[in-house]
DNA sequence: AATGAATGAGAATTCATTCAT
DNA sequence: TATGAATGAATTCTCATTCAT
């Protein structure tokens, strides 16, 4: 008989995000170019042509989750800069946040791929590039505001923002690299970054 | 005859440098894992077919490349070491010439394609992963120097190092992501993440 | 009861049709061996699936479709011999029949592609053979009947019969072929063919 | 050492005829979208990745094939007008070598297939058509000429000559239908069409 | 040394068909 | 009866690699 139309579309929902995640764990152990649509589709626990009826391509996945990743990474930055606290306090719970796996469960690595490599045409590179630096204007806000406070140091906010930034991200992947972890206190020292003496 | 010989040699010897610095490029444009072989042997002027009589493989290509950039950073490294000057004279010297295009040629970018991708077997890449802690290690070394002649804050050198190095090398590929590239001021932005205050 | 399964019967009868009269303009617009059920389908207004609860395959929709189109052909065939007139005159309606958009709904294209092509297995390519030879023998049997008459030119029937049939036929594709309709003069020209001076 | 350019050039323009041909015997008899490029290369005694290097894909092949068709068939009707005799004279001699194989090795059947399917997209269809309307034209080039002279019948020329060509390509595919062979009588009976009572 | 023709493993993608609901 | 989620066989296509010249 008829289907129930509401429980098809919880279903998709949850098969969308399946694959999205799958994909985000093996694009970030095997790497993008690598990742084969069969790997993901095994993790995600269902057949390679099903994929086929939620992406178009391996791309549409990886547009998807840069997209997905970036907005969440949005997301982190519009509630730390709504924070309470001065523009440190907040520098200090945005960059504990992204560093905690699991809150930008799709990592700052494959975005990075996305971004330097050519698996995505120009015209999805440009958007993803657009959406990064309109992501660091905001953390360049924080910025600002703590200059205004005198809580951090006075400079250009977008370069003290762009530096921190590529600080903190680029600590999510020393795993990948064999460096470890970082400790507790490391905040604190990229935090030295732009504090005011 | 003889003289043949070293000609040969030395014919030998440009060829591979030529495919090496096509190589870099193209991997770095490209991305490793969607370079083509026949891209490399283009851009290095010679037909795909010559290539394989100086590399047995891609991921050969790959390798040598990595390995010689991660050489000519322990260059770099050691003579920063060496050099005159306070700790922080040589960490300021360093992070100028690694950004100053061309003196590495090969990027930081591929060396963490190589890293963080399964292009590479496990063992080239602990092989490579093993190498970059060396330099670490080396950067380490310096910013103890600065410990104990005072100019750099206290603190565990080894976790300072791989946090200033993340910052130096992720500057580096700022061009890729869309962020512009760095002011002259940048090196001394970085340089508070360790100088005593 | 009785009544409903009376309705069912119907309803179903209605639902195979609807599937063949969508699957004769997807065949014919887009061609056999590309059309995809799900065309079919949504062309006849019902869920992919569906189709199978009425066909168990593609080919077997158009073996129907095909067979269906040779016995109303054969129809149209039996009605001009039993016409009255002569025998060009019973050759003349049944041309203007056949180009008469609707009277054949399915057209000549699909079962030429099902004759020709291996869509559909020798068998099944055999029996349709079988078939269209039987046309052509039932429109030999009008020419014989001219013959005996005097209005058709003498020769083997059967002959004149493929030629005339080959050149209506093939007439009827000339939208599909970029040539435009044929105007009202272009029977009596094709009876040229067959005609007695 | 360097390789025997001229060699290569004909080894190369060797290779293309044997796919093309292969596709033309291929496509002929399985049809065109259900031939496999694998076919065409078993056919043509090479590699399917080989054939990649000629046709990027099965689309360009038909494509080839049908234009170098068309254009075959374009020599064959200027060479008829320009032969000598009456206009019903230079018909007479087209269609019978259009008829003997081998004349025009890839077959009107082909060339209806790329016509009337959506194996091409719509700009290479329309490029066909149009090449095929201008044939059409020089066939009714002939047949005005006939007229003049008065060997063939008044009317349009251009309607005269689709019906025409409609009816001896259409002979030259009754072997696929089970129609058996056009008899030596037959182009008789097709000018009778034309002809000039 | 140098070239590029030739091969085929492997990955992407399509779509007929099955089946749970 | 009716739907469309799910599967995987079949095919296309790419490109690293080999090898004759």
């Amino acid at each position: 008989m008829a289907r129930n139309v509401i429980k098809d579309q919880q279903q998709r929902e949850l098969r969308r995000n399946q694959i999205l995640s799958a994909a985000a764990s093996v694009f970030t152990v095997r790497g993008v170019a690598v990742a084969k649509i069969s790997d993901i589709a095994t993790e995600a626990g269902l057949s390679y042509g099903h994929v086929y009826n939620f992406f178009e391509s391996k791309e549409k996945i990886l547009l998807a989750l840069v997209q997905s990743s970036q907005e969440r990474y949005t997301e982190l930055l519009l509630e730390a800069r709504g924070g309470s606290g001065t523009s440190l306090d907040k520098l200090r719970w945005l960059i504990e946040q992204y560093l905690q796996k699991g809150r930008t469960s799709t990592h700052f690595w494959v975005v990075l791929q996305a971004q330097a490599t050519e698996v995505l045409n120009p015209e999805e590179k440009a958007e993803i590039n657009q959406k990064a630096q309109a992501n660091r204007d905001l953390l360049a806000d924080i910025i600002r505001d703590g200059q205004a406070e005198g809580t951090i140091v006075e400079g250009d906010a977008v370069e003290l923002a762009t530096l921190l930034l590529s600080l903190f991200q680029s600590t999510s992947i020393w795993g990948y690299r064999g460096f470890g972890e970082p400790s507790g206190h490391a905040v604190d020292i990229m935090l030295r970054l732009v504090v005011k003496k």
